[in-house]
DNA sequence: AATTAGCACTCAGCGACACTGAGTGCTAAG
DNA sequence: CTTAGCACTCAGTGTCGCTGAGTGCTAATT
């Protein structure tokens, strides 16, 4: 039904619709590219997939434009991830490889992407939930308060206040560090739950309140509130050159943490590339590439590109695919 | 040579362009506003301010806009902050009262001046030069690194890893952190250059090498790095009308640190209004309004919002300076 | 001296109109 | 199946004239 050359088509259609954003005719098409055809059968080939609905007409008399459908066909079968060249895979490391703390291989790694893309950037912090203990830290405020420090081995740190039911002297709290530190050391967090149930025969009575107070902050709070931490960057490429439609919704969506969360998507398998185009979104007209990165073995979290569904999508994902590779091995490292 | 009614006609004109953003004509002018005088007198209070520089015409035949000096006119002279209503007040502080963290009373305190004014909001965190220090804590990595934590009286909690000349046992590292608390609790950090030389002889001199590595960091790196941490909300908000033309510089100058710091400014008198207006800003048609916040005495940082030259200022104004203060009860509660 | 009525003038915005050219779909021939 | 030829469509562009809001100036009025 789709031979070879109608498929050649399709691709050059979105080619070239990607690099002059304007409708593309039967007649440049074929100058551009090198298809020894006429133009009126490429004008059948396109009637064709227009009447499949993998290209459209903004009206009659106008060239092609692909829809989101048209897109879906390139990206799956049509083009391949464009490597980046070993320059730029240098400058990425040595960009990245400057990073001390996590927040700033995340800052960095938003800026970098954005740049290498020409597009709105969006990370997603390491999720606690997947990285093990390298220590926790108690510091007593007050007799009623302590401040309770996680520290993970993606080099991430949290901190909450813990209000105590009870009085508790430094002792008291040293040894509550102690036992704690004895027991999640290089635990993951998802399984600290079981490890803490079993931790009430090693603490006194009379500070199992105090205790327990910390657990549940630790578990709890801690371990959930910053799962869905995602930074966001590069917003100025949003002014570039036909966006200025849905920018508001685009804006919008930036902002609210949770929608970024859906955008980001769920990971298939791990460092598998996802697309997706215009609608399956949410927003009209945008599309996202994003991919899993790990740090030292299993999914970590997500990062990826949001942009114009006529996006460079070979060289967009080549560069997410790179940079979330990269910041892996970072990660992987410390 | 400014006489009270032409005054009075910079001010309606003002006043209206903003609610309409359309040029305002001598007629529309007489109409809306109680002047009881024609519209041709009107024209000639008109053909004066504009003389003066305090309106323009886009073309001829057109009403007429302000310029910035007109605005500046207006905000200088003309208008007074208009403060909130009981209910916004209350509002407010209960908004505010909900955030546990400093990263949730930041976070909370964008979301809500980028509401209230419908503006891109931006805040500065507390500087921590001006705060002091609550807590040091040291936790050792491996024999070669430690993390150090500062905790100050604003609630923020700030951490960096710290690269050792020498290995180092948790007994010399724990007496390293007694030390530190004991020289530098309750003191300002911009104290501690001072405070730390005269450690010198409270350390061993094997340990000495490792000392200043920590000390170093905790000047440096920790004090100045964070200096200009600023962070912004309510992007979307710049979608909205007109905004349209300066947009990717605006988006820019979001995304920069450093310009940011520059376009919320130094205060002059803390809690004082600063308001820069169109050029002022570097921006073209864009405006900031800012103000100190300070958290139980001195002050600790900026906030303010920045929007096109032609907006509400009494309103931005009444609501930047609200949340400030109310940001700063929060941060001296705590 | 300040205000006002009257009037001529300017010009952005808008609809009407025609022209152009890129692009199409169809048909008939190769 | 491909292609040449041709009639057709229509967005974009430019021209023209009109309208109306708004101005600046002058002369009369207070």
């Amino acid at each position: 039904m789709l031979d070879e050359r109608k498929l050649a088509v399709l691709r050059a259609i979105v080619e070239d619709y990607v690099f002059t954003i304007e409708p593309v005719g039967s007649k440049s098409l074929v100058d551009r590219h090198g298809l020894d055809v006429s133009p009126a059968t490429i004008r059948n080939d396109m009637a064709v997939l227009e009447e499949q609905g993998f290209i459209a007409q903004p009206h009659t008399s106008a060239g092609r434009v692909p829809t989101d459908k048209g897109y879906r066909l390139f990206v799956d079968r049509l083009s391949s991830v464009k490597p980046m060249s070993a320059a730029e895979r240098r400058a990425i490391e040595t960009f990245l490889a400057g990073a001390y703390s996590l927040d700033e291989v995340v800052d960095r790694t938003v800026r970098l992407l954005a740049q290498l893309t020409r597009q709105v950037a969006v990370v997603q912090y390491p999720l606690l939930s997947q990285s093990r203990v390298r220590h926790i830290e108690l510091v007593s405020l007050s007799p009623r308060r302590v401040l309770l420090i996680l520290i993970t081995d993606t080099g991430r740190v949290e901190q909450d206040v813990v209000e105590l039911p009870e009085d508790a002297d430094n002792e008291s709290v040293s040894h509550l560090r102690a036992v704690l530190n004895a027991c999640l050391d290089g635990h993951k967090l998802t399984d600290a739950a079981n490890t803490v149930a079993g931790l009430a025969d090693r603490i006194a009575v009379a500070e199992r309140p105090n205790a327990s107070a910390v657990f549940s902050v630790l578990l709890d709070s801690l371990a959930e509130r910053h799962e869905e931490r995602v930074v966001f960057g590069g917003t100025a490429n949003l002014a570039a050159p036909d966006f200025a439609n849905g920018l508001r919704d685009v804006l919008e969506a930036l902002e609210e943490q949770v929608v970024l969360m859906r955008l980001l998507g769920e990971s298939a398998s791990p460092s598998a590339l996802t697309v997706r185009i215009g609608a399956e979104t949410g927003l009209e007209g945008t599309s996202v590439v994003a991919a899993a990165y790990d740090a030292g073995g299993q999914a970590v979290a997500r990062l990826g590109v949001l942009g114009p569904t006529r996006m460079d999508y070979p060289g967009t994902m080549g560069a997410v695919r790179a940079v979330a590779r990269y910041v892996g091995r970072i990660l992987g490292e410390s």
